[in-house]
RNA sequence: GGGUGAUUAGCUCAGUUGGUUUAGAGCACCUGCCUUACAAGCAGGGGGUCACAGGUUCGAGUCCUGUAUCACCCACCA
């Protein structure tokens, strides 16, 4: 059904899902970024786009490696290494099959229309291919290299992560103030016998390899080039200047640890320190720790602040909050860890980024990202592509081994993705997930093949939807990678929505229990309720506090929407074939006011999707729907009690409904498509899913008619509101006397006088240009004239005198407002034509006592 | 430390390049209605000095500056 034709002459529209973790459940981002997706791509498909949107999922290298590790733990009481690499490659694969599908049936719940035939996974055939050949590429372009640097270290999943994987959070800490004994030369150079380091990780002191203060700093002048004994070794290290060191924090003096720390990294490179690593990967101390070594890092932590207090050496020790790294993923602190990765120098591909961003290749809504995604481009660093996990892409990347097995490392390894030669082995590492999701909008669609018609055909995509939380791992990799790889920006618009929150605004989380299961809310309130209720509450990618009881207005709207069409249906001849086109051609002014509506309404719905603003769209059907269709409309083409509506009027409703229906479809799929075809017999072909979006051909198609039943509506609602207030009951008929503004509008309300008396009880119905206020009536002033309700004996003359003078009140206030503008020369002067035109108006309609 | 967003009715929020009545919706509230499409509804109503202080303009919820509060993002302060 939505398979979309690579051979068809329409011009295209593509949008790529971005894929969901295969181990994932479908939540609430999920379900608001369906939603949108689906609704433009439907209003794509029905303006006549070849339209795709292609679906798929992601590997998700560690979330799914801990999924099925807990899995195989729990249920055979094995560890990854038990199994065994393959075997346990071989596991997630069969989960993957096993559970891959759950996410993307729930997506089918909520109605989307995606290309089932063309969905990808990012570790299928064609896509590893594309990642190999981009590893490949970019290293021979120089763009990836090998490297021992710190990274940040997970030592819960044993991995490298990379910058954007690490999240900071305040932790409450100590800082220990530590006395560093001086050797004895600079002790007597100094007359001081230590000197006093401040530390919130004293477990690191074994791989101190100097002391640094700031050469500025007058304290520790004759301290420079001296020796400091480190506590818990006695190992003897240099103290050193450099200006990095802020002489305000602490002592002014800090201890050097280039093995564990970037900073301190960095001042060993500039000094070139001894770098000594005491950490091993899963975060216990080495043997380099001495009697520490095995001890866990916190443990060890705590073991050398007791030693160093029995000792003496401890000034004092101050509470501190700091901000600490830990893992997105695991939640574990990040240890900095010196170790071999494969890195992507970035600089080159973001600044390709900016350029085709400053060209406007690409814009995103709403525009604020624009400047936000620059900033991120220009203080862009090297991206950690590997990782030392078991499920992913290899990297394509063969080394000789010795004769024991081991990797010889005297000889350069080989990038290729066979074996080279018998008897070399490839990188146990594996590539960062989002290495392959970087290429996902061309390798989807055939790409390195630049002769696949998929390819040819959807590429560029049009618009990416997702959530701003990961425009930096994802949406930013993807522009870089697309004009790296395709030499085109991969989509033209992206679509920022907000991230859906829980009620008090709080992320919906797993470890607070307080995600709302879209599903549930399906069940509870239909697909279409929930679509409807998400959309229209996702402004312009403003963060949703979501209130489950927001869905109530959708379900009440397609429960509306069902009514008005039962109405029509109760009315229908099925001996009768009603017309299948709106004939726009009528003499009834409630046409000609509906058909107003209409046009009015689809061309501001089609400016607003224009603007992503599918909210403000949406709310205008709403009301198009509502108010105007069901609350006047149908009221007034609503035949007496038993009689039947005339076919021509039926033949009218009905094909008024259908364009309602077209409106509404991409929002709201499955009742549209239903009542589509209750409505009267259809082929498939015929289906809403493929009907032609409504076209606003006739702009200001009978404009006056509109305006003039706009002022009707006003009489009708301000004798309601008489009615209302004087009390008067139900049953009782009242007469009604209009003193017209003029001839012409006294002839128009005449010719109309049966809307009165349809919408009102009345017992009769006058106008006049030059009527007199009968005695004892109640009164209203409407667009310039003037409405007289009689109600000699039941009017309550204190109440209406009341009611009148606080009218009067608010007229006078009003005019006051408008004579104020008109009398400003600089207003007339300055302001646009229309616009005093309309100052003119408003006071033409209000003065009229 | 840098940046972004938010602050509008009791609640949750819309409000487009400044100018259709003196700011809208849904929910909640008040009044009257089980009127054969719909009580998940109909009709009527109350409720807001648009966070605060300045400024620009003929005209500001909307643009500018500053302040306050909240949220988020980025950053190497031991």
């Amino acid at each position: 059904m939505f398979k979309a034709d690579n051979q068809s002459g329409k011009e295209p529209f593509t949008i790529m899902m971005p894929p969901p973790n295969v181990t994932g459940a479908l939540h609430m981002g999920h379900a608001l970024q369906g939603a949108v997706q689906d609704s433009i791509i439907r209003i794509k498909r029905m303006q006549g786009y070849e339209a795709l949107w292609l679906p798929g999922t992601d590997h998700a290298g560690i979330a799914t490696q801990n999924v099925v590790e807990k899995n195989i733990k729990k249920e055979h009481k094995l560890n990854r290494h038990d199994l065994g690499r393959e075997k346990f490659v071989e596991k997630v694969w069969e989960w993957k099959q096993k559970y891959g599908d759950i996410i993307t049936g729930q997506y089918k719940k909520l109605g989307t229309s995606c290309d089932w035939s063309r969905e990808r996974f990012t570790m299928d055939e064609g896509l590893s291919k594309a990642v190999q050949e981009t590893f490949i590429r970019l290293h021979n372009e120089g763009l990836i290299y090998k490297g021992n640097y710190l990274v940040n270290w997970c030592p819960t999943d044993m991995t490298a992560i990379s910058d954007e994987e690490v999240d900071h959070v305040e932790r409450k800490g100590q800082l220990w103030y530590v006395h560093y004994p001086l050797a004895e030369v600079t002790a007597k150079k100094t007359g001081q016998k230590y000197i006093t380091i401040a530390t919130t990780r004293p477990e690191t002191i074994p791989a101190d390899a100097a002391v640094s203060v700031n050469p500025e700093d007058k304290r520790y002048t004759d301290f420079i080039g001296g020796e400091v004994e480190i506590p818990t070794t006695g190992r003897l290290v240099p103290i050193i200047a450099d200006e990095y060191i802020k002489p305000e924090f602490g002592t002014g003096a800090l201890k050097v640890t280039p093995a564990h720390d970037q900073n301190d990294f960095d001042i060993g490179k500039r000094h070139n320190l001894e770098v000594i690593n005491i950490i091993n990967k899963d975060g216990t101390l080495n043997d380099s720790a001495g009697a520490y070594a095995g001890m866990d890092r916190f443990d060890a932590r705590k073991k050398i602040a007791e030693d160093l207090e029995e000792e003496g050496l401890i000034e004092k020790v101050e509470d501190y909050v700091n901000q600490v790294g830990i893992s997105g993923r695991s939640g574990t602190i990040i240890e900095p860890l010196l170790s071999d990765q494969w890195f992507v120098n970035m600089k080159p591909l973001a600044r390709k980024a900016m350029d085709a961003s400053k060209e406007g290749e690409f814009q995103f809504f709403p525009p604020r990202w624009n400047s936000e995604f620059h900033r991120w481009m220009e203080n862009i660093r090297d991206w950690v592509i590997s990782r030392q996990l078991w499920w992913g892409h290899r990297i394509p990347v063969w080394y000789f081994t010795k004769k024991d097995g081991t990797i010889d490392t005297t000889k350069d390894y080989i990038v290729s993705i066979d074996q080279p030669e018998t008897g070399m082995i490839q990188d146990p590492d594996v590539l960062d997930t989002w290495f392959s999701s970087w290429l996902w909008p061309f390798s989807t669609l055939g790409w390195p093949d630049e002769d696949a018609q998929d390819y040819q055909k959807f590429y560029p995509t049009s618009v990416l939807i997702s959530g701003y939380d990961i425009l930096f791992f994802w949406i930013s990799r993807m522009i870089m990678g697309g004009l790296h790889f395709t030499d085109k920006a991969p989509f033209r618009d992206i679509f920022m929505t907000g991230i859906v929150k829980d009620k008090i605004g709080r992320k919906m989380s797993k470890s607070l229990n307080n995600g709302i299961d879209p599903l549930e809310l399906i069940d509870q309130y239909g697909a279409d309720a929930v679509r409807y209720s998400l959309i229209v509450l996702c402004a312009q990618g403003q963060d949703i506090k979501l209130d489950p009881r927001r869905f109530e207005m959708g379900r009440n709207f397609a429960n509306k929407l069902w009514n008005a069409f039962r109405l029509l249906h109760m009315h229908m001849d099925e001996n009768v074939t009603y017309s299948n086109t709106l004939d726009t051609d009528t003499n009834n002014l409630t046409d000609r006011w509906m058909i107003s509506r209409i046009h009015q309404t689809i061309e501001a719905v089609d400016e607003d999707l224009s603007r992503y603003r599918l909210n403000e769209a949406l709310m205008k059907i709403y009301g198009l729907l509502w108010d105007d269709y069901c609350d006047w409309y149908l009221e007034l083409i609503k035949p007496e009690y038993g009689d039947t509506m005339d076919r021509e009027t039926v033949d009218r409703a009905i094909n008024i409904y259908e364009i309602l229906l077209k409106l509404l479809h991409p929002f709201m799929p499955f009742i549209t498509e239903e009542i589509w075809h209750s409505a009267r017999e259809r082929e498939v072909s015929g289906a809403l899913i493929k009907a032609p979006w409504p076209v606003n051909k006739s702009e200001d198609i009978y404009k006056e008619d509109g305006r003039l039943f706009i002022t009707i509506q006003r009489m009708v609602s301000s004798i309601r509101n008489i009615r209302a207030e004087m009390n008067v009951p139900d049953n009782l008929e009242i007469s009604v006397l209009i003193k017209a503004k003029d001839e012409v509008t006294a002839k128009a309300l005449s010719e109309n006088h049966v809307i009165f008396k349809k919408l009102l009880r009345l017992e009769s119905f006058e106008v006049s240009s030059d009527a007199d206020r009968p005695k004892g009536s109640a009164s209203a002033v409407v667009d310039g004239s003037q409405v007289f309700v009689p109600l000699i004996g039941i009017i309550d003359i204190d109440k209406e005198r009341g009611r009148i003078e606080a009218e009067v009140k608010r007229l006078k206030g009003f005019l006051k407002s408008v004579n104020a503008k008109l009398q400003n020369e600089k207003f007339v002067a300055n302001a646009p034509e229309p616009v005093v035109e309309k100052e003119h108006k408003k006071k033409a309609d209000t003065e009229v006592n």
